[in-house]
DNA sequence: TTGTACTGTAACAAATAAAATTACAGAATG
DNA sequence: CATTCTGTAATTTTATTTGTTACAGTACAA
């Protein structure tokens, strides 16, 4: 995933939360951060394209949550986030001549969809108001 | 972590487990992943460390497990693997001047490490014995 | 007792991926 | 119509991961 990035969604929505009413700016959010503004505007790019950000174009444009902090889970923002399975074996290629070799990757994957599955229903138990409402 | 050394490492001990009895060689165990051996017996090293191989060296030397295949669960290898946090964010230094960034660490750790053990609670179900049966 | 087939490691190189930067077009405001 | 934002592409830098080479040390077996 590079994981990272959960940590950057999860940062730019607690603001967001905070910063209700209002409409933030990537400097703004990027300094809290302490990364590059550019960056934060690539993250909210990918959460608008779920639902989770709303944008403003234009002088005194900015972001805002795309829906009340109550109804976002901390697994949506995982699965907002995540590209790759966590545990995934990237290019292997093992030896389809070896038992084991041939048949490990469909095993793997089995094992590795369930195993996030159980992080992300956990992830599911809470909300972004939950977390945000640690910050006061 | 490298997500891709939970991967060889399981591959590599259901390898053991097949070859019960028999000494393999890091030639062998390489072969059937398709990657270099001293990579394998790189990974072996920090097996041996959990006591989950053992090694002969010298001519006919090679690897077996070091305990029965039933007595390993998935989830002490993947802590034998694992180093970094799964989700940790890296060397980010948020800005402490920031109400959110201050804290956030903290709470993130917190978060992480939940959500790590419900992955670790999952795989601690299935052992190394269940894992290789699969495989006939 | 010496050649051979292994493990164990360190040091280095190459490939890949992540993060940061630069640059600029386009939108909305005032 | 100048200003201040977002949106995005292209590029560079940095870090991480993976692979390679090299060789010392160990055990066996002729």
């Amino acid at each position: 995933m590079s994981n990272g990035r959960f940590s950057i969604s999860l940062h730019i929505l607690t603001l967001l939360d905070q910063g209700k009413d209002e409409l933030l700016s990537s400097e703004y959010l990027a300094g809290s951060i302490n990364i590059n503004p550019v960056l934060v505007r690539k993250e909210i790019a990918n959460l608008k394209k779920h639902g989770l950000v709303e944008s403003k174009e234009g002088k005194a444009g900015g972001f805002t949550l795309g829906k009340p902090s109550r109804q976002i889970s901390l697994a949506e923002i995982y699965k907002a986030v995540q590209k790759a399975p966590l545990l995934g074996h990237q290019k292997n290629k093992p030896n389809p001549k070896c038992l084991v070799g041939k048949q490990i990757d469909q095993h793997l994957d089995a094992l590795f969809i369930d195993a996030e599955e159980a992080l992300v229903k956990r992830l599911g138990k809470t909300t972004l108001a939950d977390f945000a409402k640690k910050f006061y």
